[in-house]
DNA sequence: CTGAAAGCGCTTACAG
DNA sequence: CTGAAAGCGCTTACAG
């Protein structure tokens, strides 16, 4: 048996010239598609295992139409967010065979712009869109775009699928876990008021508590940065009065981080005396916290999973629905 | 005039047939190649701006046989310490229109595998490996690949080059801080000694003492983890004798952090007591230490940088020495 | 200076 | 069941 003419990769000219077949053959039978009779299909795979024949995708994808890749534009340049998210677009289309582009933009106009017109030279069949805050877009306008976009963790336009974790169930999950530790007076410190996602749990940490029996205290909602010294703060401000807190639910886990650790300086014991719920489980963060942070998961490796899913059903030619879609959190009990 | 047949993409025939040349004429006009006057390119190059024309970089790669896109490889799932040298990368590469393909392979050899292979298929025209730790490579073996390969904070082959952060150099920065402080006693709380990484910062530390005149008191490493909780507990220990050190190098921020919250526990102050120094320089450990925390940084994102130039370097045929290239670490001083 | 033709590696009607 | 031919969108010798 000769070998491929050159030492160069092997093509499925190759393939064919040794299986005694045309291109056309070769290519029918090593896809599956058209009929081949067996015998010929069962030789023509040979020869290319034997070669160790790979199919050129780029040749493929010029006539196919799809060159089985997507991409990904980021704003969250230093990753805490983006990160699983990307791990679970990547994960949910290798299957799919499908390879990600990640673009790191960075709130730059122009080189968002850059990375956007390399990924659509490049012929990807989507792109994905992340970022830290839902309530800022990316710096640049993905409408009329020759490719679908799924939005995931930023702000996408009405007709288009953006996914997000749902911070309202998320939230309530975390008041209910308090109350359900027979915890009455129950406060929210969170992050800015400027920040929709703080505005949304800071809501249904109102209407969880109003709708629990029996009623517990007054809500009071402390907004302020996403800090571990915000959290030692709000604490000492909390401590100043009379009345002090049983039950703390923070807007993050940093927060959280710093609340603890201001609590166990006033001598106050966690959760003996005051119960603590982060939000993130930012994992660093949570599982060194003493005691350990019980927390809202968001689930973002999940996720991003589906917005990979979600593009490849666009690519396909699926027609979602659009909209938000709010994917569930977890609670995540662990000592506080 | 009028316009591209379809309202397909753009081609380079819908160019050449409204600017009245041969696709070769457009194509060397576009391109700046070959012999044209200058009325004809700037003619062509006014139409193909009017039609929006893109070329599609699938067919130029074809021909070309580069596909300006690399792939990269990382076993870092947390992303810690990858995302700023992907960021780097990015950063570095999209400059000369490549584009990067992301695998995050978490250590599990058959999804390398298949990650590697859809690369391959993608006519990747490099690759660079990525990890967490220098002393455990990836589980593949990216040796023979048709491609060049680039190593960064990833053990490679001898002959490959490989990016590191230069451990000792940083180490030393750090002891030669806490000298030119005044600090006679200083010990170093570090991680595993399984790590080389603790290792080889432990060893310079010992000899950055050793050639410290006026002569400090004698080195004392402690290996433990990369955790809070060992800094607390180094601290415990240390406080436990009769002599205390006036100095704390820490094998990382987090160590760091415990370090300093405990030592704030018990009364100590910092630095006027002993000064501290961490190792990453991760900011969100080390500004919300209390002092805030003065540390080492890795430059991980120039590192990240200079493995996608090195790469290019590579790809376009120069030959590179190969072997460790160790890249300088920075000594980010803060309140410690 | 410009263009016709071949080629990159594959797929897909269309014949046979 | 199999193959010759055209085509995907571009580039590059080679002629003229």
């Amino acid at each position: 048996m000769i070998g491929p003419t050159s030492s160069e990769r092997v093509t499925i000219y190759d393939v064919a010239r040794i299986a005694e077949v045309s291109v056309a053959t070769a290519s029918k039978a090593l896809n599956g598609t058209g009929r081949i009779s067996e015998q010929t299909r069962d030789r023509i795979k040979r020869v290319a295992q034997q070669l160790g024949f790979r199919p050129n995708a780029l040749a493929r994808s010029l006539t196919s139409k799809r060159s089985f890749t997507v991409g990904l534009l980021t704003d969250d340049t230093y990753g805490r967010f983006t990160l699983p998210v990307m791990a679970g677009v990547s994960e949910g289309l290798i299957d799919h065979g499908v390879s990600v582009f990640l673009c790191a933009v960075e709130g730059n106009p122009d080189l968002t712009r850059i990375h956007l017109d390399a990924l659509l030279d490049k012929q990807v069949d989507g792109i994905i869109a992340t970022g830290k805050r839902l309530d800022k877009p990316l710096p640049v306008d993905l409408h009329n775009l020759p490719v679908p976009v799924v939005y995931a963790l930023t702000a996408g336009p009405a007709d288009a699928v953006t996914l997000v974790p749902d911070d309202r169930q998320g939230a309530i999950q975390a008041v209910q876990h308090l109350i359900a530790r027979q915890r009455r007076r129950i406060v929210h410190v969170t992050g800015p008021e400027t920040f929709e996602v703080a505005r949304e749990r800071a809501r249904a940490y109102v209407d969880a508590l109003r709708s629990a029996e029996p009623a517990p205290a007054e809500p009071c909602v402390l907004y302020g940065t996403w800090s571990e010294r915000w959290g030692h703060e709000a604490v000492a401000r909390l401590w100043s009065g009379p009345d002090h807190p049983d039950g703390i639910f923070c807007g993050n886990d940093q927060i959280a981080r710093g609340v603890i650790d201001a609590l166990r300086e006033r001598g106050v014991r966690v959760p003996a005396d005051v119960s603590i719920v982060g939000f993130d489980n930012w994992e660093i963060v949570a599982e060194q916290t003493r005691p350990p942070l019980t927390t809202i998961d968001m689930n973002l490796k999940e996720l991003g999973r589906q917005a990979g899913l979600t593009l490849i059903r666009s690519i396909t030619g699926e027609r979602a629905p659009g909209g938000l879609w709010k994917l569930p959190c977890s609670l995540i009990v662990r000592g506080s």
